[in-house]
DNA sequence: CTAAACCTTGGAGTAGACACCAGAGTCAAG
DNA sequence: CTTGACTCTGGTGTCTACTCCAAGGTTTAG
């Protein structure tokens, strides 16, 4: 093992630009963060400028990859809550993820019905040239249902 | 035939909380709708109050179907401007579902990365009630990459 | 005639995640 | 010392599709 953990090693000090490159995101990202309750500065120099150790960077990175899957960054507060709750289990946090899974898997179905509409649309007026007046698609988005001419409604 | 059409029909008109009832949707609605120039009444009467003739009827249904093929207002008014455009042929109309349908795959994909992402953490977590410290779900969000443990990088 | 129900306009507020700006202070390099 | 790069705060703007509100005028049912 190299030496490691002596109180004595200083951490690197990154100001807010110098975390925002290594985040790949921007210094104003980072002080919105700050105002959302997910990320603060260790300290501050007297003159106010920000200091982050070196977990603010994985918690940058935390929170991009939890965005990447679907949460919002009052979710993201939530899980990184979940963290310092003693009584907080990784079920809880299991929990989130499926909860989270199932809301993408209902706007999935949900943009999947709308493609499902537009492929109707889309076949009814196969590439005809007629002027806009006998446009199928814009009558049929006329309708009262979502019937689209197939249900003559005889 | 039934008499239809003698310019002598005199056709309903409707004051802004009949359509809305009508179109089930709200008169502030409409009202929007009007701001955004998708939908306007025919007439004023001499207080002010809005008319409506049975179109509008029939614009509020376009309008709702539009939406619920994932149209935005915006897209919408064009769809219905080019409506009155005389040298719009079907096509033209045709070209906007099509895109709007590649674009509706486009976040579908997105989605279902996404979910997949979260397939993955919640596999990797089966069902521990270990403390949140060393929940894999969120020591794998804090990982560089969307390296989650199967790549040991070694 | 009156009260209830309706309509008008204008403006503010919502969610989500920032971007951008001004004006002023601070820090690092030459 | 000076210049340029950086940082600070506070506030506004963006996008979408509305909702809600207030203060007032109008219409309609009883």
């Amino acid at each position: 093992m190299p030496p490691v953990s002596a109180s004595r090693e200083q951490a690197p000090v990154l100001t807010i630009g110098k975390l925002a490159a290594a985040g790949e995101i921007s210094p104003d990202a980072l002080r919105y963060y700050e105002s959302e309750g997910l990320l603060a500065p260790v300290a501050r120099t007297e003159s106010g400028y920000r200091q982050y150790g070196e977990e603010a960077l994985r918690r940058v990175r935390f929170i991009k990859h939890a965005q990447a899957c679907g949460f919002t960054l009052a979710e993201i507060r939530d899980l990184l809550q979940l963290r310092q709750t003693d009584s907080a289990c990784c079920n809880d946090v299991r929990q989130r993820a499926i909860e989270k899974r199932l809301q993408l898997a209902a706007k999935i179905r949900t943009m999947q019905t709308m493609s499902a509409a537009l492929d109707r649309l889309i076949a009814e007026c196969a590439d005809s040239s007629q002027p806009v007046d006998d446009c199928p698609i814009l009558a049929a988005l006329e309708q009262v249902n979502g019937d689209n001419g197939k249900n003559p409604a005889r």
